[in-house]
This record gives structure tokens, sequence and C-alpha cells, in this order.
RNA sequence: GGGUGUUUAGCUCAGUGGGAGAGCGCUUCCUUCACACGGAAGAGGUCGUGGGUUCGAAACCCGCAACACCCACCA
């Protein structure tokens, strides 16, 4: 027996291990099934979960489960993610406090102090899974640097590079100076920041002297020449002259190239090849001489004259200070400008030549194009970021893949130390004669070889056979381009296959202002502190129905408590229905012979709920799904059944037990419902259920045959239910007790007439009569087409002014009617159902509107 | 400079080519034997704005406005 109150931590206590103990979450048990397979959006060993994790896990969570009870072999891997440079920014600033740098402890030691972070934050990974309730198989579970993934990483690797499209190349990266590494363009975050421009005199001989605006004077030690447009009537003449840099004093080219914005600035722009794309292009194409000026940690490099070793910003202050002295310095300008930061770290990205490793894109990404325009596309929900992923693909530039950080895959490449000859190979050479490339790949290139790695890729593995592609693959809109699209290509590229055949992407949640949650700004929820105080059940419950899918939504504890209360509901629902039921219920299979109406109404709804839910959740709409389901369990189910219900069950008998069946089989309906939602407070209510099996984990999804759709016995039992209502209001308007005994009458052509127990338990009508009323009654006409006769007086006033109120509104009901069959395009055009109903809606209004009105003729 | 999204009840948000919805909040009443994490009744909306398509538009199309986000090398 249910306690009288839903208490989550009770009902979740020690629930989960069982289930894992169990093994309901280990698939392949059972190959007669179809299967479905999912992959975890690895979470990063960077700290603990928060809601986005929960936006990613609980959906996959909800699909597992209800294919599951589908009738689905379903895997669900789960794993982690090494994180390359958000787990060394991490460790590292732990050991910052410890006083102690990365190259202090040297690469190995290091390695072994990032392992140990990685247990420690897996472990706490695996309790918030578990607190969580994700039915993930632990039995195939994951992780970036493990040997298998390693084994796939280098395979790519080497085969694109073997396919040309993995190359070395000098090219300008964004460089960030805090973690010392390279970073890929999409790792780089623009924002708007207020910054100086400044404008330098640059003297000319024999001319005035050329005015140039730059926002970054510390890079003018770079500089190879100065740039104006050709066409720019104001520099004509000055293309081809020299001017001297007020820097050093060194003399630059003026050159001409329609690059340059004649409207920017002052139209004459300096050009610095290596720490600006721009002007390494230009550079290339006038073959100007590249000079770098920056170290990797942003200091000035001796090229810099005296302000060599100071940082770039110290430069750039002591710098302009000095060519204003020498009277070259014209103005400065506040500016806001578009500053790129490194997504890791914050530090201001710096544009620097280097040698890095690339991925080709272009051959790559037109394989994506080609199969998203195919049939055997990847579907998205909602498909609009369809558009996201194929945008990106357009426009990928070559992806720098190498990073130089210690925690990651170490790129399989070798140079001969003798002839610095470059050997990429699976396995080491003879590490006498090579040395093994010092730098690590990016971690989104693992991250994308996830889904088909994890199941075993590259060997052919039954795992891989039987589940890849996958089924579907959760996971925000906010790394489509970082994680989807390359999952995509590699995927294509290496197995020939798309790597998930549906993509649900969720928004982000934001605080209650609409902020984005955010560690700097303390905004953040943490999802256990919501688990403690609701109940996982509602945190679920509230992630998947709050918002509609691909939508940012703003956290919102009321609706978690909401979540809650019906969670509570049904949890009360559920012990009535055991209370009812008593000890000795044994439950029989459902079958419509002797059901009395309501009994047949329930099922009805019940029978066309299940298949709307159904579609529902088929198409990952949990939102949708769980507002039907909600109708039903509050209005339905708890409001209209269980309360009618107790007429029939305390009248006892054969009806009675046909009707503590028919509760139990809807009740147990609701628990399967559900149980994807909240899997423990259902699976609570489900074993304190008679006739259940060990666990709901193992239950079937709800089924009830279209013969139990009866609109008939929906409709008797609306119509009940109004006229309970109806007494009610009556009653309540006109200054009765609510339990003042009235007298009905219905007249003969009143199709319903098996209620008067149901009227005299919940509205006093202690009689239902025909044919015509006593004389001193007074009577009122309502919507289901019956009438009411009340024994005791009635202010014939208040009375008169509810019947007008009525007649008004079917007056404007009949027009509104009228009108629509009257118009012609209508009559033609609409379809035949939506007219046929018009019809029968006017018909019963003007029935009516006809009793309203002999009503109030008589008073 | 491109692109996307949002604009619906006081708040947070669903919704969809055929009579405006939920939760919370608010008003009135009710601790009656599942539930006060409850029940009953109720107030509250020109569905941003201007056009168009349609028999019919809050929904579809076009423009506009406000807000949010994404992409882009404006020195």
């Amino acid at each position: 027996m249910l306690d009288k109150r839903y208490d989550h931590l009770a009902v979740e206590e020690g629930r989960y291990e069982k289930w894992v103990e169990k093994g309901y979450f280990t698939g392949g048990k059972d190959k007669s099934k179809p299967p479905f397979s999912l992959v975890i959006p690895p979470p990063n060993v960077t700290g603990k979960l928060h809601l986005g994790h929960a936006m990613d896990t609980i959906p996959d969570d909800i699909v597992a489960r209800y294919k599951r009870m589908k009738g689905y072999d379903v895997v669900w891997v789960p794993g982690v993610d090494h994180a390359g440079i958000a787990t060394q920014a991490k460790v590292e600033a732990r050991l910052r406090e410890q006083g102690i740098s990365r190259y202090d402890l040297g690469r190995e030691k290091f390695l072994e102090v990032a392992y140990k972070w990685k247990e420690e934050y897996a472990a706490t990974i695996h309790q918030q899974w578990a607190s969580l309730g994700l039915s993930v198989d632990y039995t195939r579970e994951r992780f970036t640097l493990d040997e298998g993934l390693s084994k796939a990483v280098k395979k790519v690797f080497v085969t694109l590079y073997n396919e040309g499209l993995i190359y070395r190349g000098e090219r300008i990266i964004n460089w960030d100076p805090e973690l010392r590494t390279a970073l890929s363009n999409i790792e780089v975050v623009h924002t708007d920041d207020e910054g100086e421009f400044f404008y330098f005199r640059y003297p000319v001989e024999g001319m005035e002297p050329l005015i140039v605006a730059t926002t970054r004077p510390e890079t003018m030690f770079g500089d190879a020449a100065v740039f104006v447009n050709p066409k720019d009537p104001r520099y004509k003449d000055y293309i081809g002259k020299t001017c001297v840099n007020p820097a050093n004093g060194e003399k630059l080219p003026i050159m001409g190239d329609r690059y340059v914005d004649i409207s920017f600035g002052t139209g004459a722009m300096k050009c610095t090849p290596s720490h600006d794309p721009n002007d390494f292009n230009l550079a290339k194409k006038y073959n100007l001489p590249f000079k770098t000026i920056l170290d990797e940690t942003a200091h000035m490099t001796s090229d810099c004259g005296k302000y060599v070793g100071m940082d770039r910003y110290e430069c750039r202050k002591a710098l302009v200070e000095d060519i204003k002295a020498k009277g070259l310095l014209v103005k400065i300008e506040k500016i806001v400008h578009s500053v790129g930061h490194s997504e890791r770290s914050g530090a201001v990205v710096e544009p620097m030549l280097s040698k890095q490793w690339f991925v080709k894109m272009r051959p790559l990404a037109e394989a994506v194009l080609k199969m998203m325009e195919s049939k055997d596309k990847i579907h998205f929900h909602p498909t609009r970021f369809e558009k996201v992923l194929v945008r990106w693909m357009k426009e990928a530039d070559d992806w720098c893949v190498s990073r130089q950080l210690w925690w990651g895959h170490r790129i399989p490449a070798y140079y001969n130390k003798e002839t610095g000859e470059v050997l990429v190979s699976e396995t080491a050479p003879d590490m006498d004669k090579y040395v093994q490339d010092e730098d690590v790949l990016d971690t989104w290139f693992s991250s994308g070889l996830w889904p088909f790695a994890t199941l075993g890729w590259p060997d052919k593995t039954p795992d891989f056979d039987r589940y890849f592609p996958t089924s579907l693959l959760v996971t925000g809109y906010d790394i489509i381009f970082f994680w989807v699209s390359r999952m995509v290509f590699q995927s294509l590229h290496f197995t020939r296959k798309i790597p998930f055949k549906d993509v649900l992407i969720h928004g982000l949640v934001r605080d209650p202002k609409g902020r984005k949650m955010s560690k700097s700004a303390g905004n953040g929820v943490d999802p256990m502190d919501i688990i403690a105080k609701y109940g996982v059940d509602a945190l679920r419950y509230y992630i998947t129905t709050s918002s509609a899918p691909g939508l940012d939504m703003r956290y919102n504890e009321e609706k978690i408590a909401a979540a809650r209360s019906y969670l509570n509901k049904i949890w009360n629902a559920a012990r009535y229905v055991e209370m009812t039921l008593g000890d000795d219920f044994k439950p029989e299979p459902l079958s419509r012979r002797g059901l009395g109406v309501l009994e047949r109404s329930i099922l009805s709804k019940l029978a066309r709920l299940i298949k709307r839910v159904e579609n529902k959740m088929e198409r990952y709409e949990f939102g949708a799904a769980s507002s039907d389901l909600y109708s039903f369990v509050y209005d339905d189910f708890c409001g209209d059944f269980l309360e009618m219900t107790k007429v029939s069950l305390t009248s006892g008998g054969e009806g009675a037990a046909k009707t503590k069946n028919v509760l139990y089989h809807v009740l147990m309906d609701i628990v399967k419902m559900i149980y994807p939602y909240a899997p423990f407070v259902s699976e609570e209510i489900y074993l304190s259920l008679p006739g259940h099996l060990e666990s709901l984990n193992v239950e079937t999804y709800p089924e009830l045959p279209r013969s139990y759709v009866d609109y008939r016995s929906e409709k008797e039992a609306k119509v009940l239910k109004e006229m309970i209502r109806d007494i009610r209001n009556y009653k309540s308007k006109e200054g009765l007790e609510p339990n003042a005994k009235v007298r009905l009458y219905v007249a003969p052509s009143f199709p319903f007439k098996s209620m008067d127990s149901y009227l005299s338990r919940f509205a006093f009508a202690s009689y239902i009569g025909e044919g015509a009323p006593e004389k001193k009654a007074t009577s009122f006409a309502y919507e289901g087409g019956y009438e009411l006769y009340v024994e005791e007086d009635i202010d014939p006033e208040i009375l008169k002014g509810k019947l007008e109120a009525e007649k008004e509104r079917l007056l404007k009901e009949v027009e509104r009617g009228k009108r629509m069959l009257s118009n012609q395009g209508f009559l033609a055009k609409a379809p035949k159902e939506k007219v046929a109903l018009e019809e029968e809606k006017l018909a019963d209004n003007e029935r009516k509107l006809e009793l309203v009105e002999n009503r109030l003729a008589n008073l």
C-alpha cells in the first residue's frame, strides 16, 4: 500500500542501483527484437553536470525507455570526453594554486595528474547519471582516450593523411597565448569590445604624411607595407612611394590593392603579414616579408627593439607614448570592435603565423552537402536546424586540428631525426631514428568518431554491425558546428553511412531573466539541488515538457513544483484506486461486456489517448504527448471518472467488480505512459499494484484496440458531467444550499436516462421523470437539452436575467452558424464533415434557443 | 554585412488553416471519507504591426517594428 504522501526521496532511494544490477539497461539480450541505438553526448570530465546535460540526456532516456516498452532492443552507449583543452586548463589551474606549472611537472607527470582528475570527475558524472535515472548501458561505456577510441583516431588521421585530406602547413591560426596553443576558428568567440583606434602620421618624402589608423599599434613592428585603394583619389600619387613606420623608423612601401575599403578609417591600412589573416593574404600576393613579432605568450620578440619582452598591451601603451612624443600621433578614437577570445581561457586570441596540422574540409564537406540533399539524409527535429549544418558545411574552412597541449591524442606523425622526413603511421617507427610530433589533436577530432568508434569501429564488431548507424542523437543547437558536423563528415567518410538517422535539437536553459547560465555570473542552477528538493521525476518532466523543441527555456522553479504536484496527483489517484480495489482484488482481462456508460467512456478516451500519445512519442514531441496525458489524468480520470465511480462502487455487486477492474487497467496504463518521463514514481506505484511484473522496466507499452472507442458513451458521460455542473452552478447562483433537493424532468426524447444515481449523489437531484412538470416548480433549460425544475421558490428576476444572458449567447451562436452555412464559398469548398458538423451545431443551438425563449415567455 | 528565432492572459510558455489554451498568480467558496502538492466556481487576451492568399488566418505568404541568437578577416 502506498504511503499517504508522495515522498520523492523515499521513492528514488536505491532504485536505480537495483535496475542497473538487474541489467534492465543492458542491450543485446534479445536479438530477435529490432535494434534501437543511441550514444550519449559525452560530458566533459571538467566538472559537475549542469542543466544543459539534463537537456541532452533526459530526452534520450525518455526515448530509450519508450522504445524498450515498444519492443526494441535498445542500446544506449554512455561515456565521457577527455575534453583536451578544457580539462587541461582546469588541471593547470589547480596546479597553479599549488604554485606549479605544467612545465615544472613535465609531460608524463602532468598526464598522471590529468588522469587522476579524469577518474575523480568521471565518478561524479556516474553518480549524477544515476541521479538523473539514465538507462544507459554500462557494459558498453567508453572514454574518448580509451584504447579503442585511440585506435580509431590513429586510423582516421593516417587515412586522411594518405588521402591528402590532412596536411601540415604554415598558416595564420588563432593562438591562445594563455594556454599556449592553436585553436580552430570555432573555438574563438567574438565579442564587441571597447577599444581605441590610433591615428598615426607616416612621413612620406616630399609629400604630406600618410595617416594610417590601427587598433593594434604593437604589431607595427611586423609591418611590411602600407596599402591604399588604387581607386582612392586621395592616395593616387602615393602608390609606389615609401613611408616611414613611426614605430621603428623603417621604410615601408606604399602599395595599392582593391581590398582596402576607401571609407574605413583613413583609407590607408598597415599590413602585418604574420599577425593578420588578410594581411597574410596580401603579403602572399605581393611577396612581402613575414616577421613574427609576438612569442607564444604574446610578448614582444627581439624584432621590437627596446620593447622586447614586454607584454603586448604594455608595449602598445609605451609605443603610443613614444610616437606621441615624436609628434606622429594624430588622434585616438574610442571604438567598439569585434575581438576574438579563446572559448576556454577567455584570453584575447592572437592571429599568428604558425605551422600546424589541418584537415582539408572541402571534399569532406561536399559529401555532407550531397547527403543532405539525398533521400537518405539525416532528419533534424526541428527541421530548420538542417540549415545550420548545411550552411556551416558550405562555408567551412580547413580545420586546424593540432593543439600544443599534452592532454589528448598525440598526433601519429614522426620526424626523422636526421633528414626531417615526415612519417605518418598508426604504429610507431624505430624511435631511435624518429621523434614523435609533440602536439595532440583537437578534442573534437575524437568526439567526431564517437557514434561509430564507440560501437567498435574500425573493427568489424557485432555491435557495429547491429547498432550502427545509430537511431537518434539528442544535442543542443550550440554544438551543431562543433560536434554534429564533425560526426557527420567523419562517419560518411569512414563508414559510408550517416552516423544517426534522427537528430533532436534542444535549446539552452537560461536563468529566469533570460540570461545564459554561467558560473561567473553565479546564476547557474545545480540539477542535483532540484532533484533533492522536488525529485528527479519532476525535473525530468519539467525539462521535457516546458518548451517547444529547439527553443531556449527560462528556468522556472514554479513549473518544477507544478510537475511535482502532478506526480503527487497521480500518486494519490493510485492510492485511491488501491484502497478501492481492496486486498482481494484480482485483475481480470479487460472486456467491454457489461460495462456501464462511464466505464465505456473512460476506456474509449483511453484508447484514443494511447494512440495520440504514441504518435507524438514517435515524433519526439514530448511536450505535446505529455499534455494530452496530463489532461486525461487530471480531467478525465481524476476529475470525472474517479469521482463518478464512487457511485457504482458503493452499490457493490457485479457492477462494482467491473468498475474496479476498469479503474485498475486505466491506472496501469497511465502509469506505463508516465513511466518514460517519471520512471521512479511510476515504478513505485506499479509495484504496489496487483498483477505487476518484476519491474516497469520490462513492461510493454499500453495497447487498447480500436473497438474500445465509443463516442456515444463519451457523449453520454459528458452530458452527465454537464448536468451536474449546471445544477451545481444553478444552485450556487440562486443562493441555494449545495445539497438542496431538486427534481429533474427530461423530455421523452432525452437519450441518456441512466444517470439518476449519479445525479442524486453529485447534484442532490433526487428524481428524474418524464412528461409535464409539477405546476409549482420553477424551471430552467440547460445546454444538454434537458430541463430542470426546482421545488424551492426562485427569484424570477434573477432567473430572468440568467435566461436573457443565455438567450443572448445562443443567439450569437445561431447567428454564427447561419452565417457560415449561408456562405456559398464555405458550402462549396469546406470539407463535408466540417459542413455537417456546423449543421448539427446549428440545429442543436436552435433547439436550445427555443427552449430558453419558451421559458422566458412563460415567466 | 549575411542568416535564424521570438513577439499569444499579470508572469513563464504551449498551440494550430475551421469557435483562444496550460501552469503559476489573482477573486469567491470549501478542510466531505485519494490528494490543500487538493476541490468547486470565476475574472483576465484587438494572439506585435501593416498588407496579401483563403469560403475561413493567431496559424500560410510579403513588408515593418522590438528583442534575442548565430555566422563573417572591416584594418
